[in-house]
RNA sequence: GCUCGGGUGGCGGAAUGGCAUACGCAGGGGACUUAAAAUCCCUGGGGACGAAAGUCCCGUGCGGGUUCGAGUCCCGCCCCGAGCACCA
């Protein structure tokens, strides 16, 4: 390099561009007036003090650069950023350091701004938020309201999880194999009052628009993890009645009804209301001794699955309205009262679980289905789950009927006889979101002796989270609120008499649930999203985030929207018409952990390399929706990639290179790059968008061609990888305005390709040779050309062409028999 | 156990059923330099034969199959990762 060229300086290139798109308000759409308004959201972070790892940046570089993209294609991005500042996390971490939440937030939303300026991100920081912020939760609280208004707000007692460390009950969700989601520790079950929200209400319109591809255009994955989630299942309900209980019946949810004929037993969950009903005399003792020490177990190991089977006879029978034959009530831990009715009919010669309980207490199985070429009555040694090709057995009229056919004739025959009906059942269970924390929004509810649970009426919100010094949990089951006499001592709205205000916060991913809704209206107080901007703004044209959130964050938000559809406040009921999950970087080949001591902090690699080197690094390392591996080794390739187009862009402002001739082959591979790259940043293919470029730029430096033309494209198409970068080359190219402002480069079909192409020839399926012709060329002329070669005549020798096959424009294969 | 991903050089990774290993890193050789770094050029799956040019064989986790042709499609396995897990 001349030592009179000025080489490229990130460090000087970076703060410069920083502040001159502070200055001109680059990133700022006109939120009122944006003709082609375009909404480009990633996940807000959570603002920890460790700061911004590879791993968020990875996430936003993405996202940011697919908001860049679409911004050069001519539409108004509107790329927002906030912070998911409230929840435990925080608040453990203050505990820690023995700082309060409310001042280590802010140094933390401190240090992620100065990070995420410092990545060059398109934000509109005019319009961030946090949602720590009274301005923001008083929305988050009015959210909370409305859903109440509506019904779906309630409180219910029940067993809950219950972290021992975080001293909060956890959300099912919240629980992973048993142990808590933040912090791992086994969690315990608990009986306390919580605040639910119907989600389950919505399950089937939660599910059903997921495959409607006029709302939702999701990475199926995401999809997958949603509908396992909510867990729809066909069966249906029949009802057995209790032989000598004339007004009792036990009703069961099954999703095989085809083997009803198979149902020996019955087994009701420990907690059914029919427990007491159902005991005699005799079996009194024993059942008492059963319920009291399931009650003692905790949610999560109940839930456990090979655990021995446990139970006991109710001593009590029930008719199998089938068979009219009586079958035995029992009561077993293995059926859950959340789900169906809490009893099942136990058919253990199909079902793995009825199975082992039969075995153990030696309870009659029968086989009601036989697979092709196996006897009904073989050895029972296990149960036949998989029954996809069987006909019926031991089922009276149903006898030889396919077992799929069954399924819908019984089902038919129960509704017609009066025993039961076609039923669907979801997994998917209430939204807890009561947390007995500090740092949340208060729950915007005053409890009266009179009135009872009074919401605070919308013009007294926000209920302020009070200031205090004494927010440490303790295992008391209520929040350290409730320590706070002064604070929650209200007089109650409706009628004025003394009242108790709701002394727990709500869950964090309330905060997040909505908080898409708010940015186009951070600015306006007296509501929580205008009407004019939301119409202009939302849906949500592409959201990017991290597939962890898949059925927590998504779901909810998904829900809340849907709830505020129905209200009449939303027009859509899906926030995100298009989703895209990323993946996850590990480093040297191994998950990031605290404990493995190797998280990479970006703010090294931007101090060495610049940032636009990070991004472009990042963005090439492997496919975006997979992840990649960092390793320290390959971030010099992107480098050197950059400080190659910068010699370009240099040589380039010679007078000579405007305009100038280009190669054929350049032109093809110019426009050939346009096309692909276009192509691949749509689909978030970045790093073969990334490879098409470097490869144009090995095309330029090996043709030796700077045409200025070329190298302007060039430049444009790398700066949604290197924004700064690419601004700076834009100045010196002497261009005007922002580089974000010019248009995506087009290109020229016609030239994508060349009129010589060459031609592979195999012999049986194998390369031979090749022959270069016109593309025009004939396939007898092509053959021709193909005979003459030798690789082609050395294997033909001897031989006889049985066939040929000709590829237009690819290749041709002599097919030869020996 | 169930569901969804994935297995390609020394490494990260490319490949609408059509020249496997693009692009990058690391490596080897060379140029420049007092030297080093940086930069530039060449090389780059394994094996056999050959002085060389080259020729041939084998190669995308394993075993079958479909096809003129399979990393790609089908069947059966193995392994890795993520999620769910007594959901009747």
């Amino acid at each position: 390099m001349d030592s009179n060229r000025p080489s490229y300086d990130p460090a000087f290139v970076e703060p410069k561009w920083h502040a001159r798109w502070a200055e001109r308000r680059t990133n700022e759409p006109d939120l009122d007036a944006a003709p082609r308004p375009y909404y480009n959201l990633m996940m807000f972070p959570y603002p920890s003090a460790e700061g911004l790892h590879v791993g968020n940046l990875f996430a936003f570089t993405g996202a940011d650069a697919y908001g860049r993209f679409k911004r050069m294609q001519g539409l108004n991005v509107f790329e927002p950023i906030g912070f998911d500042a409230f929840g435990i996390h925080s608040e453990n971490f203050a505990l820690k350091l023995g700082l309060h939440p409310a001042e280590l937030i802010p140094r933390n939303i401190a240090n992620f701004t100065r990070q995420l300026t410092s990545m060059g991100g398109m934000f509109a920081w005019e319009h961030a938020l946090s949602t720590t912020d009274p301005r923001y939760y008083k929305w988050t609280q009015w959210i909370f309201l409305q859903l109440f208004k509506r019904g779906l707000a309630y409180r219910k007692k029940g067993a809950v999880n219950w972290c021992p460390t975080d001293k909060t009950v956890l959300a099912n969700e919240q629980v992973i194999a048993g142990a808590c989601e933040r912090c791992g520790s086994m969690v315990e079950t608990r009986v306390l009052e919580q605040w639910y929200f119907r989600i389950t209400d919505y399950a089937g319109r939660l599910l059903d628009n997921l495959d409607d591809p006029t709302r939702m255009d999701w990475s199926a994955t995401t999809v997958q993890a949603q509908k396992n989630w909510i867990g729809r299942s066909d069966g249906a309900e029949v009802v057995f009645r209790v032989v000598g209980h004339d007004n009792t019946q036990i009703p069961v949810y099954t999703t095989r009804p085809d083997t009803l004929f198979g149902a020996t037993f019955l087994v009701i969950a420990p907690e059914h209301p029919l427990a007491a009903v159902l005991t005699t005399v005799a079996t009194r003792a024993s059942v008492e001794r059963y319920v009291a020490d399931a009650a003692a177990k905790d949610l999560v190991t109940r839930r456990v699955g090979d655990r021995e089977k446990s139970g006991v006879f109710t001593g009590s029978f029930a008719i199998n309205p089938a068979t009219g034959k009586p079958i035995p009530v029992w009561i077993a831990d293995y059926v859950l009262m959340e789900y169906g009715t809490g009893a099942i009919m136990a058919v253990p010669g199909h079902d793995e679980r009825d199975f082992a309980f039969a075995t153990r207490f030696e309870l009659p199985i029968l086989r009601v289905v036989a697979n092709e070429g196996e006897h009904a009555a073989s050895p029972l040694e296990h149960a036949v789950v998989d029954v996809g090709h069987g006909r019926m057995v031991n089922s009276a009229s149903f006898d030889d009927m396919p077992a799929a056919d069954a399924k819908v004739a019984v089902t038919a025959w129960l509704e017609r006889d009066g025993h039961g009906k076609g039923s669907v059942q979801y997994r998917l269970y209430d939204w807890c979101i009561s947390r007995q924390r500090y740092w949340g929004p208060p729950i915007p509810i005053i409890y009266c002796d009179d009135c009872g649970a009074v919401p605070v009426p919308e013009e007294q919100l926000p209920v302020i989270l009070p200031p205090v010094e004494d927010f440490r949990p303790d295992d008391s089951g209520v929040s350290p609120l409730a320590r706070h006499a002064d604070w929650y001592h209200v007089p109650c709205p409706k009628c004025g008499k003394p009242a108790r205000r709701e002394t727990d916060v709500s869950d964090t991913f309330l905060d997040s649930a909505w908080y898409f809704l708010r940015y186009p209206s951070t600015e306006f107080d007296d509501r929580a999203f205008d009407p004019e901007r939301t119409r202009r703004w939302l849906p949500v044209d592409n959201y990017i985030g991290g597939n962890e959130h898949a059925v927590l964050h998504l779901l909810y938000a998904r829900f809340v929207t849907m709830v505020l559809h129905d209200a009449g406040l939303l027009s859509f009921e899906e926030p995100f018409r298009r989703f895209r999950a990323h993946g996850l970087i590990i480093k040297e080949g191994t998950k990031m952990s605290k404990s493995k001591g190797n998280v990479v902090n970006p703010d090294e690699y931007v101090a060495r390399w610049g940032a636009d080197t990070l991004r472009t690094y990042l963005m090439f390392l492997g496919p975006y929706q997979d992840g990649g591996d960092f390793r320290d080794a390959g971030i010099s390739g992107p480098r050197r990639f950059l400080d190659r187009i910068w010699e370009l862009v240099t040589d380039a402002l010679h007078p000579d290179c405007r305009d100038a001739e280009i190669l054929q082959d350049v032109l093809v591979k110019w426009h050939q790059t346009k096309k692909k790259v276009a192509a691949e940043m749509d689909l978030l293919h970045y790093n073969t968008a990334i490879a098409a470029l470097m490869e144009l730029v090995n095309a330029l430096r090996e043709q030796n061609c700077v045409e200025y033309g070329v190298v302007r494209e060039l430049v444009q198409m790398v700066a949604p990888f290197a924004p700064h970068f690419a601004e700076e080359c834009w100045e010196r190219l002497g261009q005007q305005g922002s580089i974000f402002d010019s248009a995506w480069p087009e290109f020229d079909e016609a030239l994508t390709v060349t009129d010589e192409i060459t031609v592979v020839i195999q012999v049986n399926g194998k390369v031979r040779g090749n022959v270069n012709v016109s593309r025009r060329t004939d396939e007898a002329t092509i053959r021709e050309l193909a005979l003459e070669e030798a690789g082609v005549q050395r294997h033909l020798a001897g031989k006889t062409i049985t066939k040929f096959v000709y590829v237009p424009g690819r290749l041709v294969n002599f097919v030869v028999a020996s």
